[in-house]
DNA sequence: CTTCGTGTGAGACAGATTGCCTCACATGCT
DNA sequence: AGCATGTGAGGCAATCTGTCTCACACGAAG
Protein backbone atom coordinates (compact mmCIF):
# COMPACT_ATOMS: atom_id res chain seq x y z
CA UNK A 1 0.00 0.00 0.00
CA UNK A 2 1.65 3.29 -1.25
CA UNK A 3 0.34 5.48 2.09
CA UNK A 4 3.06 7.60 2.38
CA UNK A 5 1.83 10.98 1.22
CA UNK A 6 -0.68 12.98 3.21
CA UNK A 7 -1.22 16.27 2.14
CA UNK A 8 -4.24 17.20 4.14
CA UNK A 9 -5.52 19.42 0.93
CA UNK A 10 -4.80 16.35 -1.46
CA UNK A 11 -6.77 13.99 0.72
CA UNK A 12 -9.63 16.77 1.32
CA UNK A 13 -10.18 17.35 -2.17
CA UNK A 14 -9.53 13.78 -3.02
CA UNK A 15 -12.57 12.59 -0.65
CA UNK A 16 -14.77 15.37 -1.39
CA UNK A 17 -14.63 13.80 -5.25
CA UNK A 18 -14.82 10.75 -4.95
CA UNK A 19 -17.81 11.07 -2.46
CA UNK A 20 -19.31 13.36 -5.52
CA UNK A 21 -18.63 10.78 -8.04
CA UNK A 22 -20.71 7.89 -5.62
CA UNK A 23 -23.10 10.07 -5.27
CA UNK A 24 -23.31 10.97 -9.36
CA UNK A 25 -23.23 7.43 -10.02
CA UNK A 26 -26.13 6.26 -7.80
CA UNK A 27 -28.23 8.84 -9.42
CA UNK A 28 -27.57 8.64 -13.01
CA UNK A 29 -25.81 5.89 -13.88
CA UNK A 30 -22.19 5.88 -14.68
CA UNK A 31 -22.82 7.71 -17.47
CA UNK A 32 -23.14 10.78 -15.04
CA UNK A 33 -19.64 10.25 -13.96
CA UNK A 34 -17.49 13.22 -15.90
CA UNK A 35 -14.98 15.13 -14.49
CA UNK A 36 -16.74 17.77 -14.96
CA UNK A 37 -19.88 16.51 -13.37
CA UNK A 38 -17.87 15.53 -10.35
CA UNK A 39 -16.33 18.70 -10.12
CA UNK A 40 -19.34 21.20 -10.39
CA UNK A 41 -20.86 18.51 -7.45
CA UNK A 42 -17.23 18.36 -5.03
CA UNK A 43 -16.82 21.80 -5.23
CA UNK A 44 -13.66 21.80 -6.54
CA UNK A 45 -11.85 23.03 -10.03
CA UNK A 46 -12.20 21.21 -13.11
CA UNK A 47 -7.94 20.67 -13.48
CA UNK A 48 -8.03 19.19 -10.06
CA UNK A 49 -10.00 16.15 -11.08
CA UNK A 50 -7.95 15.76 -14.07
CA UNK A 51 -5.21 15.74 -12.00
CA UNK A 52 -6.63 13.00 -9.66
CA UNK A 53 -7.59 11.25 -12.47
CA UNK A 54 -6.12 11.60 -16.15
CA UNK A 55 -8.85 9.31 -17.77
CA UNK A 56 -12.28 8.76 -17.53
CA UNK A 57 -12.28 5.25 -16.32
CA UNK A 58 -9.53 5.56 -13.67
CA UNK A 59 -12.03 8.03 -12.11
CA UNK A 60 -15.30 5.90 -12.71
CA UNK A 61 -13.18 2.77 -11.23
CA UNK A 62 -12.67 5.12 -8.07
CA UNK A 63 -16.35 5.64 -7.75
CA UNK A 64 -16.94 2.13 -7.77
CA UNK A 65 -14.73 1.34 -5.33
CA UNK A 66 -15.65 3.62 -3.03
CA UNK A 67 -19.31 2.41 -3.61
CA UNK A 68 -18.76 -1.34 -2.97
CA UNK A 69 -17.16 -0.98 0.72
CA UNK A 70 -16.33 -4.84 2.27
CA UNK A 71 -19.37 -6.95 2.51
CA UNK A 72 -19.18 -8.00 5.97
CA UNK A 73 -17.11 -6.05 8.96
CA UNK A 74 -17.14 -9.55 11.27
CA UNK A 75 -19.83 -12.04 11.97
CA UNK A 76 -17.49 -13.74 15.06
CA UNK A 77 -19.88 -14.11 17.47
CA UNK A 78 -22.57 -15.41 15.13
CA UNK A 79 -20.46 -18.23 14.06
CA UNK A 80 -19.63 -19.46 16.80
CA UNK A 81 -23.07 -18.94 18.60
CA UNK A 82 -25.23 -21.03 15.62
CA UNK A 83 -22.91 -23.72 15.43
CA UNK A 84 -25.60 -25.91 15.62
CA UNK A 85 -27.90 -24.73 12.91
CA UNK A 86 -25.87 -23.86 9.42
CA UNK A 87 -29.41 -22.74 8.25
CA UNK A 88 -29.20 -19.40 10.73
CA UNK A 89 -25.61 -18.51 9.85
CA UNK A 90 -26.30 -18.69 6.21
CA UNK A 91 -29.62 -16.70 6.51
CA UNK A 92 -27.57 -14.49 7.92
CA UNK A 93 -24.84 -13.78 5.92
CA UNK A 94 -27.91 -13.97 2.92
CA UNK A 95 -29.85 -11.01 4.50
CA UNK A 96 -26.85 -9.06 4.65
CA UNK A 97 -26.05 -9.62 0.87
CA UNK A 98 -29.96 -8.79 0.47
CA UNK A 99 -30.23 -5.84 2.03
CA UNK A 100 -26.89 -4.80 0.53
CA UNK A 101 -28.33 -5.51 -3.06
CA UNK A 102 -31.25 -3.79 -1.80
CA UNK A 103 -29.49 -0.11 -1.50
CA UNK A 104 -29.90 2.10 -4.11
CA UNK A 105 -26.23 2.88 -4.38
CA UNK A 106 -24.69 -0.41 -3.97
CA UNK A 107 -27.19 -1.43 -6.63
CA UNK A 108 -26.21 1.07 -8.96
CA UNK A 109 -22.53 0.06 -8.38
CA UNK A 110 -23.44 -3.34 -8.71
CA UNK A 111 -25.28 -2.82 -12.14
CA UNK A 112 -22.55 -1.14 -13.61
CA UNK A 113 -20.02 -3.52 -13.06
CA UNK A 114 -21.99 -6.35 -14.31
CA UNK A 115 -22.76 -4.27 -17.65
CA UNK A 116 -19.19 -2.77 -17.84
CA UNK A 117 -17.14 -5.76 -17.26
CA UNK A 118 -18.18 -6.97 -20.86
CA UNK A 119 -16.25 -4.24 -22.06
CA UNK A 120 -13.42 -3.79 -19.75
CA UNK A 121 -10.29 -5.27 -16.99
CA UNK A 122 -10.83 -2.97 -15.09
CA UNK A 123 -14.33 -3.58 -14.27
CA UNK A 124 -13.63 -7.45 -14.54
CA UNK A 125 -11.30 -7.02 -11.57
CA UNK A 126 -13.62 -4.86 -9.64
CA UNK A 127 -16.22 -7.67 -10.08
CA UNK A 128 -13.69 -10.28 -9.40
CA UNK A 129 -13.51 -8.70 -5.89
CA UNK A 130 -17.05 -8.28 -5.52
CA UNK A 131 -17.60 -11.87 -6.44
CA UNK A 132 -14.83 -13.15 -4.46
CA UNK A 133 -16.02 -11.28 -1.56
CA UNK A 134 -19.70 -12.56 -1.70
CA UNK A 135 -18.76 -15.94 -2.28
CA UNK A 136 -16.16 -15.89 0.68
CA UNK A 137 -18.90 -14.74 3.19
CA UNK A 138 -21.02 -17.36 2.42
CA UNK A 139 -17.84 -20.08 2.68
CA UNK A 140 -17.17 -21.29 6.58
CA UNK A 141 -21.34 -20.94 6.87
CA UNK A 142 -21.53 -23.92 3.30
CA UNK A 143 -18.35 -25.56 4.65
CA UNK A 144 -20.15 -25.58 8.27
CA UNK A 145 -22.75 -26.97 6.85
CA UNK A 146 -21.45 -29.53 4.83
CA UNK A 147 -19.80 -30.81 8.04
CA UNK A 148 -22.77 -31.11 10.18
CA UNK A 149 -24.75 -33.03 7.12
CA UNK A 150 -27.23 -30.42 6.28
CA UNK A 151 -25.98 -30.15 2.63
CA UNK A 152 -24.73 -32.61 0.23
CA UNK A 153 -20.55 -33.40 0.66
CA UNK A 154 -19.60 -31.91 -2.62
CA UNK A 155 -21.45 -28.61 -2.55
CA UNK A 156 -19.00 -26.00 -2.58
CA UNK A 157 -19.22 -22.06 -1.66
CA UNK A 158 -19.14 -21.14 -5.23
CA UNK A 159 -21.89 -23.39 -5.92
CA UNK A 160 -24.28 -22.50 -3.32
CA UNK A 161 -23.29 -18.88 -3.84
CA UNK A 162 -24.77 -19.69 -7.15
CA UNK A 163 -27.97 -20.75 -5.95
CA UNK A 164 -28.45 -18.60 -3.72
CA UNK A 165 -27.12 -14.78 -4.87
CA UNK A 166 -28.51 -15.52 -8.41
CA UNK A 167 -32.01 -16.05 -7.40
CA UNK A 168 -31.62 -12.37 -5.21
CA UNK A 169 -29.84 -10.66 -8.81
CA UNK A 170 -32.62 -12.11 -10.40
CA UNK A 171 -35.55 -10.43 -7.95
CA UNK A 172 -33.50 -7.17 -7.62
CA UNK A 173 -31.95 -6.20 -11.02
CA UNK A 174 -34.31 -8.28 -13.41
CA UNK A 175 -37.88 -8.54 -11.60
CA UNK A 176 -36.86 -5.11 -10.19
CA UNK A 177 -38.41 -6.23 -6.60
CA UNK A 178 -37.37 -5.47 -3.16
CA UNK A 179 -35.49 -7.90 -1.29
CA UNK A 180 -37.46 -9.13 1.99
CA UNK A 181 -36.58 -11.17 4.44
CA UNK A 182 -39.07 -13.42 3.35
CA UNK A 183 -37.58 -13.54 -0.22
CA UNK A 184 -34.06 -14.20 1.35
CA UNK A 185 -35.32 -16.61 3.51
CA UNK A 186 -37.23 -18.60 0.65
CA UNK A 187 -34.22 -18.47 -1.30
CA UNK A 188 -32.14 -19.99 1.05
CA UNK A 189 -34.86 -22.69 1.81
CA UNK A 190 -34.66 -23.89 -1.43
CA UNK A 191 -31.25 -23.76 -1.84
CA UNK A 192 -31.19 -26.14 1.15
CA UNK A 193 -33.52 -28.41 -0.43
CA UNK A 194 -31.56 -28.17 -3.76
CA UNK A 195 -28.71 -29.27 -1.90
CA UNK A 196 -29.89 -31.55 0.80
CA UNK A 197 -27.89 -34.61 1.22
CA UNK B 1 -49.08 -1.51 -35.06
CA UNK B 2 -48.85 2.32 -37.20
CA UNK B 3 -48.05 0.46 -40.01
CA UNK B 4 -48.90 2.57 -42.75
CA UNK B 5 -45.81 4.37 -43.86
CA UNK B 6 -43.69 2.11 -46.27
CA UNK B 7 -41.10 4.30 -48.13
CA UNK B 8 -38.68 2.04 -49.61
CA UNK B 9 -35.86 4.48 -48.71
CA UNK B 10 -37.30 4.94 -45.11
CA UNK B 11 -37.32 1.68 -44.57
CA UNK B 12 -33.50 0.91 -45.82
CA UNK B 13 -32.23 3.40 -43.57
CA UNK B 14 -33.88 2.72 -40.90
CA UNK B 15 -32.79 -1.05 -40.99
CA UNK B 16 -29.30 -0.09 -41.86
CA UNK B 17 -29.19 2.18 -38.87
CA UNK B 18 -30.78 -0.01 -36.24
CA UNK B 19 -28.60 -2.58 -37.15
CA UNK B 20 -25.47 -0.37 -36.70
CA UNK B 21 -26.45 0.61 -33.88
CA UNK B 22 -27.04 -3.23 -32.41
CA UNK B 23 -23.45 -3.45 -33.53
CA UNK B 24 -22.18 -0.77 -31.46
CA UNK B 25 -24.12 -1.69 -28.53
CA UNK B 26 -22.76 -5.17 -28.87
CA UNK B 27 -19.18 -3.80 -29.06
CA UNK B 28 -18.80 -1.14 -27.25
CA UNK B 29 -22.04 -1.17 -24.46
CA UNK B 30 -24.28 1.68 -24.98
CA UNK B 31 -22.83 4.37 -24.38
CA UNK B 32 -21.22 3.53 -27.60
CA UNK B 33 -24.56 4.08 -29.39
CA UNK B 34 -24.57 7.59 -30.40
CA UNK B 35 -25.99 9.29 -33.39
CA UNK B 36 -22.90 10.02 -34.51
CA UNK B 37 -21.40 6.51 -34.37
CA UNK B 38 -24.68 5.25 -36.00
CA UNK B 39 -24.33 7.43 -38.80
CA UNK B 40 -20.72 6.88 -39.70
CA UNK B 41 -20.89 2.98 -39.30
CA UNK B 42 -24.42 2.49 -41.09
CA UNK B 43 -22.94 5.03 -44.17
CA UNK B 44 -25.93 7.49 -43.36
CA UNK B 45 -26.00 11.38 -43.17
CA UNK B 46 -25.84 12.38 -39.50
CA UNK B 47 -28.99 14.45 -39.96
CA UNK B 48 -30.92 11.53 -41.08
CA UNK B 49 -30.41 9.60 -37.45
CA UNK B 50 -31.89 12.86 -35.95
CA UNK B 51 -34.98 12.62 -38.36
CA UNK B 52 -35.54 9.02 -37.38
CA UNK B 53 -34.43 9.73 -33.56
CA UNK B 54 -34.62 12.83 -32.45
CA UNK B 55 -33.16 11.60 -28.72
CA UNK B 56 -30.59 9.82 -27.90
CA UNK B 57 -31.83 7.70 -25.51
CA UNK B 58 -34.87 6.63 -28.49
CA UNK B 59 -32.22 5.53 -30.61
CA UNK B 60 -30.38 3.11 -27.61
CA UNK B 61 -33.69 1.64 -26.97
CA UNK B 62 -34.15 0.92 -30.49
CA UNK B 63 -31.15 -0.59 -30.82
CA UNK B 64 -31.74 -2.69 -27.39
CA UNK B 65 -35.27 -3.96 -28.99
CA UNK B 66 -33.67 -4.77 -32.25
CA UNK B 67 -31.01 -7.17 -30.27
CA UNK B 68 -33.76 -8.65 -28.18
CA UNK B 69 -35.51 -10.35 -30.36
CA UNK B 70 -38.09 -12.83 -28.93
CA UNK B 71 -36.57 -15.77 -27.20
CA UNK B 72 -38.45 -19.23 -28.53
CA UNK B 73 -40.12 -19.24 -32.28
CA UNK B 74 -42.63 -22.35 -31.20
CA UNK B 75 -41.64 -25.38 -28.91
CA UNK B 76 -44.89 -27.39 -30.06
CA UNK B 77 -43.20 -31.04 -30.66
CA UNK B 78 -41.56 -30.93 -28.29
CA UNK B 79 -44.09 -29.83 -25.70
CA UNK B 80 -46.04 -32.94 -26.98
CA UNK B 81 -43.63 -35.26 -27.33
CA UNK B 82 -41.80 -35.31 -24.37
CA UNK B 83 -45.53 -34.83 -22.18
CA UNK B 84 -44.26 -37.78 -19.60
CA UNK B 85 -41.48 -36.52 -18.88
CA UNK B 86 -41.22 -32.73 -17.73
CA UNK B 87 -37.89 -32.64 -16.66
CA UNK B 88 -36.91 -32.93 -20.73
CA UNK B 89 -39.21 -29.67 -21.25
CA UNK B 90 -37.05 -27.12 -18.87
CA UNK B 91 -34.07 -28.15 -19.88
CA UNK B 92 -34.97 -27.21 -23.72
CA UNK B 93 -36.00 -23.90 -22.32
CA UNK B 94 -33.03 -23.39 -20.07
CA UNK B 95 -30.63 -24.27 -22.43
CA UNK B 96 -32.29 -22.49 -24.96
CA UNK B 97 -31.97 -19.42 -22.44
CA UNK B 98 -28.43 -19.75 -21.96
CA UNK B 99 -27.41 -20.45 -25.11
CA UNK B 100 -29.04 -16.77 -25.52
CA UNK B 101 -27.21 -15.32 -22.49
CA UNK B 102 -24.34 -16.94 -23.64
CA UNK B 103 -24.56 -14.75 -26.90
CA UNK B 104 -21.93 -11.44 -26.93
CA UNK B 105 -24.93 -9.44 -28.19
CA UNK B 106 -27.41 -10.67 -26.38
CA UNK B 107 -25.75 -10.52 -23.15
CA UNK B 108 -24.63 -7.19 -23.92
CA UNK B 109 -28.56 -5.80 -23.99
CA UNK B 110 -29.61 -7.83 -21.55
CA UNK B 111 -26.66 -6.10 -19.27
CA UNK B 112 -26.79 -2.92 -20.40
CA UNK B 113 -31.19 -2.79 -19.56
CA UNK B 114 -30.62 -4.18 -16.15
CA UNK B 115 -27.82 -1.13 -15.97
CA UNK B 116 -30.33 1.30 -17.10
CA UNK B 117 -33.64 -0.22 -15.83
CA UNK B 118 -32.41 1.90 -12.32
CA UNK B 119 -32.41 4.96 -14.25
CA UNK B 120 -34.71 5.43 -17.08
CA UNK B 121 -38.46 4.18 -17.79
CA UNK B 122 -38.10 2.76 -21.29
CA UNK B 123 -35.22 0.65 -19.84
CA UNK B 124 -37.59 -0.59 -17.43
CA UNK B 125 -39.70 -1.20 -19.81
CA UNK B 126 -37.74 -3.46 -22.14
CA UNK B 127 -36.77 -4.92 -18.97
CA UNK B 128 -40.21 -6.36 -18.06
CA UNK B 129 -41.06 -7.28 -21.44
CA UNK B 130 -37.59 -9.63 -21.52
CA UNK B 131 -38.49 -10.86 -17.97
CA UNK B 132 -42.13 -11.73 -19.25
CA UNK B 133 -40.80 -13.32 -22.62
CA UNK B 134 -38.88 -15.69 -20.11
CA UNK B 135 -41.28 -16.45 -17.65
CA UNK B 136 -43.64 -17.16 -20.43
CA UNK B 137 -41.71 -19.29 -22.00
CA UNK B 138 -41.18 -21.20 -18.93
CA UNK B 139 -44.63 -21.32 -17.99
CA UNK B 140 -46.43 -24.35 -19.81
CA UNK B 141 -43.43 -26.35 -18.80
CA UNK B 142 -43.75 -25.75 -15.21
CA UNK B 143 -47.54 -26.02 -14.92
CA UNK B 144 -47.20 -29.81 -16.73
CA UNK B 145 -44.27 -30.45 -14.25
CA UNK B 146 -46.68 -29.31 -11.20
CA UNK B 147 -49.71 -31.47 -12.87
CA UNK B 148 -47.49 -34.68 -13.36
CA UNK B 149 -46.65 -33.93 -9.60
CA UNK B 150 -42.64 -33.52 -10.37
CA UNK B 151 -43.18 -30.22 -8.50
CA UNK B 152 -44.49 -28.90 -5.82
CA UNK B 153 -48.40 -27.56 -6.10
CA UNK B 154 -47.96 -24.12 -5.43
CA UNK B 155 -44.86 -23.48 -7.84
CA UNK B 156 -45.38 -20.65 -9.72
CA UNK B 157 -43.55 -20.02 -13.10
CA UNK B 158 -42.14 -16.50 -11.50
CA UNK B 159 -40.58 -18.65 -8.42
CA UNK B 160 -39.16 -21.25 -10.98
CA UNK B 161 -37.43 -19.10 -13.14
CA UNK B 162 -35.55 -16.83 -9.92
CA UNK B 163 -34.47 -20.17 -9.26
CA UNK B 164 -33.01 -20.64 -12.69
CA UNK B 165 -32.75 -18.16 -14.40
CA UNK B 166 -31.16 -16.29 -11.24
CA UNK B 167 -28.24 -18.89 -11.18
CA UNK B 168 -27.51 -18.74 -15.30
CA UNK B 169 -27.68 -15.15 -14.93
CA UNK B 170 -24.97 -14.85 -11.76
CA UNK B 171 -22.75 -17.38 -13.62
CA UNK B 172 -23.03 -15.44 -16.87
CA UNK B 173 -23.00 -11.72 -15.94
CA UNK B 174 -21.07 -12.17 -11.96
CA UNK B 175 -18.60 -15.31 -12.61
CA UNK B 176 -18.52 -14.26 -16.30
CA UNK B 177 -18.26 -17.96 -16.94
CA UNK B 178 -19.71 -19.67 -20.49
CA UNK B 179 -23.13 -21.29 -20.07
CA UNK B 180 -22.30 -25.02 -21.08
CA UNK B 181 -25.28 -27.40 -20.92
CA UNK B 182 -23.24 -29.28 -17.89
CA UNK B 183 -24.42 -26.22 -16.08
CA UNK B 184 -27.99 -25.40 -17.47
CA UNK B 185 -28.56 -29.16 -16.66
CA UNK B 186 -26.97 -28.68 -13.23
CA UNK B 187 -29.28 -25.68 -12.51
CA UNK B 188 -32.07 -27.46 -13.62
CA UNK B 189 -31.60 -30.46 -11.72
CA UNK B 190 -31.22 -28.25 -8.70
CA UNK B 191 -34.51 -26.03 -9.52
CA UNK B 192 -36.51 -29.78 -9.52
CA UNK B 193 -34.87 -30.98 -6.42
CA UNK B 194 -35.15 -27.41 -4.56
CA UNK B 195 -39.29 -27.86 -5.57
CA UNK B 196 -40.12 -31.10 -5.23
CA UNK B 197 -42.40 -32.28 -3.76
C1' DC C 1 6.38 34.19 12.65
C1' DT C 2 8.43 33.87 8.08
C1' DT C 3 9.56 31.35 4.15
C1' DC C 4 9.18 27.91 0.88
C1' DG C 5 6.98 24.15 -1.57
C1' DT C 6 2.94 22.45 -3.48
C1' DG C 7 -1.99 21.53 -4.28
C1' DT C 8 -5.57 24.27 -5.69
C1' DG C 9 -9.23 27.37 -8.39
C1' DA C 10 -10.06 30.14 -12.15
C1' DG C 11 -9.74 30.80 -16.63
C1' DA C 12 -7.95 30.53 -21.48
C1' DC C 13 -7.57 27.63 -25.37
C1' DA C 14 -8.05 24.33 -29.34
C1' DG C 15 -10.31 20.40 -30.75
C1' DA C 16 -14.21 17.42 -30.81
C1' DT C 17 -19.08 16.62 -30.19
C1' DT C 18 -23.92 17.76 -30.14
C1' DG C 19 -28.14 19.34 -31.88
C1' DC C 20 -30.26 21.95 -35.41
C1' DC C 21 -30.62 24.04 -39.73
C1' DT C 22 -30.59 24.69 -44.89
C1' DC C 23 -30.05 23.21 -49.60
C1' DA C 24 -29.09 20.45 -53.69
C1' DC C 25 -30.04 15.90 -55.10
C1' DA C 26 -31.91 11.45 -56.11
C1' DT C 27 -35.18 8.09 -55.16
C1' DG C 28 -39.80 6.36 -55.55
C1' DC C 29 -44.61 7.25 -56.50
C1' DT C 30 -48.20 8.92 -59.89
C1' DA D 1 -42.36 13.01 -67.43
C1' DG D 2 -43.56 15.43 -63.20
C1' DC D 3 -43.93 15.67 -58.40
C1' DA D 4 -43.23 14.76 -53.59
C1' DT D 5 -40.19 13.48 -50.13
C1' DG D 6 -36.34 11.21 -47.77
C1' DT D 7 -31.66 11.79 -48.06
C1' DG D 8 -26.42 13.45 -47.80
C1' DA D 9 -23.45 17.12 -47.27
C1' DG D 10 -22.23 20.81 -44.97
C1' DG D 11 -22.69 25.04 -42.09
C1' DC D 12 -23.61 26.79 -37.55
C1' DA D 13 -23.75 27.88 -32.49
C1' DA D 14 -23.46 25.79 -28.14
C1' DT D 15 -21.40 22.64 -25.27
C1' DC D 16 -17.96 19.41 -23.67
C1' DT D 17 -13.23 17.64 -23.34
C1' DG D 18 -8.51 17.69 -22.34
C1' DT D 19 -4.57 20.58 -21.45
C1' DC D 20 -2.29 24.53 -20.16
C1' DT D 21 -0.96 28.72 -17.40
C1' DC D 22 -1.01 31.65 -13.41
C1' DA D 23 -2.12 33.75 -9.06
C1' DC D 24 -3.33 32.17 -4.60
C1' DA D 25 -3.66 29.92 -0.21
C1' DC D 26 -2.74 26.23 2.58
C1' DG D 27 0.50 23.39 5.16
C1' DA D 28 5.09 22.19 6.54
C1' DA D 29 9.41 23.35 7.52
C1' DG D 30 12.95 26.87 9.56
Amino acid sequence: MPEERADPRQVRSREAMVAAATTLLTEGGLEAVTHQAVAARAGVGRATVYRHWADLLGLRLAALEAGMPPLSPAPEDMRAASGAEPRAELVHYLRQLGERLDDAQAGAVLAAVLCGAQYDDGMRRLRQTALTQIVDSLRPAVTAAVARGRLRADVTAEAFAMTTVGPLVHQRFLVGARLGHDTVDAVADAALRAWAP
